[in-house]
DNA sequence: TTATCGATGGTA
DNA sequence: ACCATCGATAAA
């Protein structure tokens, strides 16, 4: 089934925790692209210093807060895509979490190949990953629940015993002072 | 195997 | 100037 929007409101530790064993799938032009999650990264509101939600003295009181016209989504409601060029040549997706104004989001690093995919395709990376599913940001701002989506994910009854989850410092964020050693990425296999 | 580095463009 | 990346290349 597809996940509910409620899926999303919860905290957004628990939510990237949840996320893996589920399945990503898109269609686009009559086929549907299907992949299993295998590891995320939270982003945890407005003190997570990694988050793009936090941000250094800016001159208006909203962008003080993180709040720019790139993250506004991240302050709005949960399980709606957030999709973001990194490097001038990759995009990056995460679904939006927890409560409407408060800037949280699970960015989805990997999945496992299930269908619509030729298997040379690689998919182990936030970037391979967009670029395999053909992610871009037309999507940005689209739902992740609901019938319209475009993009969603699933629970196919796959259950993962959190014994299997790994925990590591989030990649990439050597910047975010206290925050960048926080075990907030989360792994199978 | 690990380490380094360039590509490339939006963001602030 | 800085990056929530990747792939090529070099060193070991």
């Amino acid at each position: 089934m597809k996940l509910p929007q409620s899926f999303y409101s919860q905290d957004t530790l628990k939510v990237a925790q949840n996320l893996l064993g589920k399945f990503l799938a898109r269609k686009i032009g009559g086929k549907t692209i299907v992949g299993q999650i295998t590891e995320t990264e939270a982003y945890c509101g407005p003190n997570d210093l990694a988050s793009h939600a936090s941000r250094g003295p800016l001159r208006s009181r909203e962008a003080r807060r993180g709040k720019t016209p790139r993250t506004e989504l991240m302050f709005g409601q949960p399980g709606f895509w957030y999709i973001y060029l990194i490097y001038g040549m990759y995009y990056c997706l995460n679904v939006v979490t927890e409560k409407n104004e408060y800037p949280a989001a699970v960015l989805i690093r990997g999945v496992k190949p299930i269908a619509g995919l030729k298997p040379e395709v690689k998919t182990d990376g936030p970037g391979k990953l967009c670029r395999a599913f053909k992610i871009d940001k037309t999507l940005n701002g689209s739902p992740a629940s609901g019938p319209k989506a475009e993009m969603w994910i699933e629970d196919r009854g796959v259950k993962i015993n959190p014994s299997q989850i790994k925990k590591a410092p989030r990649v990439g964020v050597d910047y975010a002072g206290a925050y960048k050693s926080r075990p907030w990425r989360f792994f199978i296999q």
